[in-house]
DNA sequence: GTGAAAGCGCTAACAA
DNA sequence: TTGTTAGCGCTTTCAC
């Protein structure tokens, strides 16, 4: 079970009234007391409820933040997904954006130990493995979004990022190109690995040479697609014949530096990015559509059977496929060139 | 105060027992009883505390959703925002998505009764200006990003959509187009009536006339600048000297549309947008800069000082403005052609 | 300075 | 079928 204030108590000898006022700060204890209370607290690894507190102080700290129907972007997508799944199981969600990894840790132990929610829902972190197994030994269920972690009670929902990279690459290789330059994601990420993984596997099966100089390393971010892109051309490299992006971002900021430099796509260098977001439909940008809404709402739904169904453990993972634009040569469907109609998201 | 258990008890003379199994759809409960609980619940108005039932069960029907810093999109800035600074004072999101406004009010209605948070923040919404005023007497503090409600205790947090507006539009003039279209988001909605306001009144400062028929009607929505677009197109009407939509989606359904049509901005007309959204910049679309990111901010900031300090009724307006590309003619800046380079994101 | 005890609003085991 | 009662984990008077 978990610690209460009461473990506290038995285990100081002071009243629950000493230890509360320790933990609320109030000057009305000794120095000595509050050293020995807080010994204890850190001992056990106590941690205040945030219902109990709640109820008694008839505040919650939380502020509820109500949406209308519009928009989009990756994270709307995940959230719009997790919303309705949430919303359908009368579940509510607390949404929290991490500032960084150090942030990251701070927030996720907070909803844990404060008991916040009844499950947890990750996404794409930095966190290492070994940190995210030890979350659950906290009884917190936990659903990751975009990685697997094998053999543990972590819940996952991620990509089919396999088969979506080794379309691109296969597309890439059917118009001809040869030399393929591959921007990768953030080292040890596990979509970054993926989709490498599978564009050296590809190349291999086409017989196909992978030049490791056209191994650049970027963090799935535009201006990291830039850096990739103008280090390669500053040093006065040949240009590849084709260039797959980890993602989207990554192929926007390198589809810039080309264009800055009058260098054509797909003409004089074919581009494919990964994600299919926004704005690579206005580009004609080629790209592995990733389901993003789907995304949240299998995760929020296995979040959900972790904890009213107490199965753990689920794997899912969701399929991606290849969006032909017109970023790679080959067929130039005029209606690609022009800004494609976006379907109504309304009520 | 507010209704609990016990006032229903008082006021049937039932247990707190019954009551709850009537409240909980127990079958122990004789269809009189269930009959005289629940009218007498509906009477009181009263709805279980969602706080107190957490403590007791143990549960909190809560997801927290944790997201790494990355993406943009409209919503993700003004939650950043919002997040922001929330965490900066130790409070928390819930956040959720309406489907429409039926549910809007449902969503709302949930939260002000079970009292599941301290404030609420609403966004855009569709709801008639009377329902809103009618929010205000739960005693849950108000904010409204988006339209501030005259003498009232909300709060709000707005554009300073005229300034915006105004801008474009003298740009526009400025360039020599005499003859502009509006496309105008959804009736009654404030930013629309804003923006189409300054819009009227500035063409009226320099004494050029406003074609009622080119008040073209949108709903903010990509579809419905398309929708306005070729209406206009495939009645046969020769194209104005420019375009001034309402927001930057219709914009862009708008320029989907000319560019399809082999119409080219901004040689064959100008076109201006509102919001500033990432794709604006892709599309070398001239546009207003709205701070989406401060708009959330604020939004908590206030929020949070109606719970603590009691303030209520703060208005604020936050600042708009003119972001020059290259879709009204002019100078045409090499460099606003290309993919221009976003800032990192990435901590 | 510290403790005993009374709740916050609800649910559920146990009695009646 | 309904009522009594004991908590859930915490804060906070009011005594000592």
């Amino acid at each position: 079970m978990h610690v209460t204030l009461r473990d506290v108590c038995k285990r100081t000898g002071y009243s629950t009234a000493t230890v509360s006022r320790v933990l609320n700060g109030s000057p009305l204890v000794t120095e000595a007391t509050k050293k020995r209370v807080l010994a204890v607290v850190e001992e056990l690894g106590y941690q205040p409820s945030h219902t109990a507190r709640m109820l008694k102080l008839k505040r919650t700290d939380m502020l509820a933040v109500v949406f209308p129907p519009l928009d989009v972007g990756f994270f709307t997508e995940v959230l719009r997904g997790i919303d309705a799944a949430t919303s359908e199981h009368n579940y509510h969600m607390m949404t929290a954006f991490s500032h960084g990894p150090e942030d990251e840790r701070k927030l996720i132990n907070r909803v844990i130990r404060e008991r916040r929610a009844d499950a947890l829902i990750l996404m794409n972190l930095t966190l290492p493995e070994s940190y995210l197994r030890g979350l659950t030994r906290w009884g917190l269920p936990v659903t990751l979004i975009d990685r697997p972690v094998p053999r543990s009670k972590m819940a996952s929902v991620s990509l089919d990022n396999r088969v979506g990279a080794r379309a691109a690459t296969q597309h890439l290789i059917e118009h001809g190109h040869k030399r393929i330059a591959f921007i990768r994601g953030p080292d040890g990420t596990y979509d970054a690995d993926e989709r490498l993984a599978a564009f050296r596997a590809t190349m291999k099966e086409h017989a196909l040479p992978v030049d490791e100089r056209l191994i650049w390393s970027g963090r799935f971010t535009e201006p990291s697609g830039r850096e990739a892109m103008s280090d390669w051309l500053d040093s006065g490299n040949s240009l590849p014949d084709a260039i797959f992006a980890g993602n989207d971002a990554m192929a926007i900021g390198a589809l810039g530096v080309l264009r800055e430099r009058g260098i054509d796509v797909p003409r004089d260098v074919a581009l494919v990015g990964f994600d299919n977001v926004e704005s690579a439909r206005y580009l004609g940008l080629t790209t592995v559509n990733v389901p993003m809404r789907d995304l949240g709402a299998k995760a929020a739904q296995v979040a959900i059977d972790q904890v009213t169904r107490r199965q753990a453990g689920v794997t899912h993972r969701l399929p991606t496929e290849l969006v032909v634009r017109n970023s790679c040569g080959g067929h130039r469907d005029p209606s690609l060139t022009s800004v494609a109609p976006a379907e109504e998201r309304v009520p």
